[in-house]
DNA sequence: CGATATTGTAACAATTTGTAACTGCGCTTT
DNA sequence: AAAGCGCAGTTACAAATTGTTACAATATCG
């Protein structure tokens, strides 16, 4: 989806000078390899030596305490890239949670072709700012939000298409656990607190892994918080519409 | 002190071509511009059309949500860089704590260099993926860690000076409240807790805004959790030595 | 169709927060 | 220099939220 995006926008107002092939030109050629649901990609401390991009199916990025507590850092749809790395070692383990298909580029060939292609590299970056953007808004999410709140920005987020905008039908391929350790909460109150939202006639299930949004602006309202310039749903990750400036420092 | 390391790294080993000159080197030229305690440097919102390196003083880059609640997405201390941006609006809002120094730059100008000096690009694109390593670091911090452990690893971070080592003296410029809006908690529960590592013996204050560390070992253990490969403390921000691969997706 | 995993529900416990009074330090004012 | 003020920080106690534990209900898979 982000892939589609990512085309279309090579093709019509390149930012580049010509209309030059994007990042995910680099794996159009590479097999197709698929994986099973909840099998690994990589693990966390893996050697760092390829790059995938996910053509279908839905991923979870996990890391471990040592004490077992989980952390899902974030969860990887069709179009995203995983592995980019300047460092060696995987910082985390992907995990496939529905059956998925990737393509897969060495790093060695993948940090050639970049510094081949200039334009790549402005894509990396670009991207590499927006995941920025993301990460602190889930900053925001975790630091200082309620478990209401919490859930009611997943819904949104897992409510949105590939262009940003809400789908009334959700669907929700992981379970309460990947819910939970995304939100930084137990699945008790994952589920405590979306029985409220279906008792209060904000959602109705449709299925296990399914729901209908009947009240899309109470779900809003619920969600909100710091989105009084956009109006709309909080950007927790993988909002394409409305993203605005991203600050880094960490200076030379 | 980012900036030293930095200088230090261009003149020895330099990874690039010769031994040319870093980020922080758009920025020499520069005048000083000098910001009282308290004062902000920009607000979020702002138009993003310059650039600061921190030259003395600590800083804080918070955001704000609608009703108040205040989240402190990062610290900036010497060396580091702010404002950099692909957006046209600042994130947060960036105040001094102390009094500090800036140097200050036009986004055009730094764009432009960034164009003409491609290590420039290498090291800006280096100090994101540290930035995102660092954002992730804190993203598990908030999610899964007690209060306890979130002191302990604050207080391990404000620790370390400019090359990540631990001191056991330790300065801390900024407020509970800082701290608490850092951490995602309150003042009351900070302030407890920073009694109970005195009453354990572990730290004791030699000033209203300074403590020494006596027990370093219970402290990082404490602070523990997932640094079973590292064995150090906990990569929250800023830690130079032995940080592991940051892996980042979001396709192309 | 039965075994297993996931999800939902409820009572109870632990942690964290909220409230509010109080301390101590630094600053101004007299 | 002493008194008075204000702010940051601390502490005690009550309240709320979330986590735990246990078990029932439901789906999923072989």
């Amino acid at each position: 989806m982000s892939l589609q995006v990512v085309a279309i926008r090579d093709a019509r107002e390149a930012p580049i000078p010509l209309s030059q092939p994007g990042l995910s030109s680099l794996f159009d050629r590479q097999p197709l390899e698929r994986f099973d649901a909840g099998s690994a990609v990589f693990w966390e401390g893996d050697d760092a030596a390829h790059l995938f991009q996910v053509t279908a199916g839905i991923l979870r990025a996990v890391r471990l305490l040592s004490d077992g507590r989980r952390i899902i850092v974030g969860f990887l749809r069709p179009g995203d890239l995983l592995g980019v790395s300047l460092k060696d070692r995987y910082l985390y383990t992907v995990e496939a949670i529905t059956p998925v298909a990737l393509r897969r580029l060495s790093r060695r060939r993948f940090e050639e072709e970049i510094r081949r292609q200039p334009q790549l590299r402005d894509q990396l970056f670009s991207r590499l700012c927006d995941e920025m953007t993301a990460a602190q808004d889930q900053t925001v999410l975790l630091s200082r939000r309620s478990a209401d709140e919490k859930v009611a920005n997943f819904l949104l987020m897992m409510s949105r298409d590939e262009f940003g905008n809400c789908t009334r039908i959700v669907d929700i391929p992981m379970t309460r656990l990947d819910m939970a350790d995304y939100l930084g909460m137990t699945i008790e109150t994952v589920s405590r607190t979306i029985t409220k939202l279906t008792n209060s006639g904000i959602i109705t299930a449709t299925g296990r892994r399914s729901m209908m949004v009947l009240k899309m602006d109470a779900l809003r309202s619920l969600a909100d918080g710091d989105n009084g310039e956009t109006g709309c749903c909080q950007r927790v990750r993988d909002m394409p519409p409305h993203r605005d400036g991203l600050t880094v420092w960490k200076s030379a």
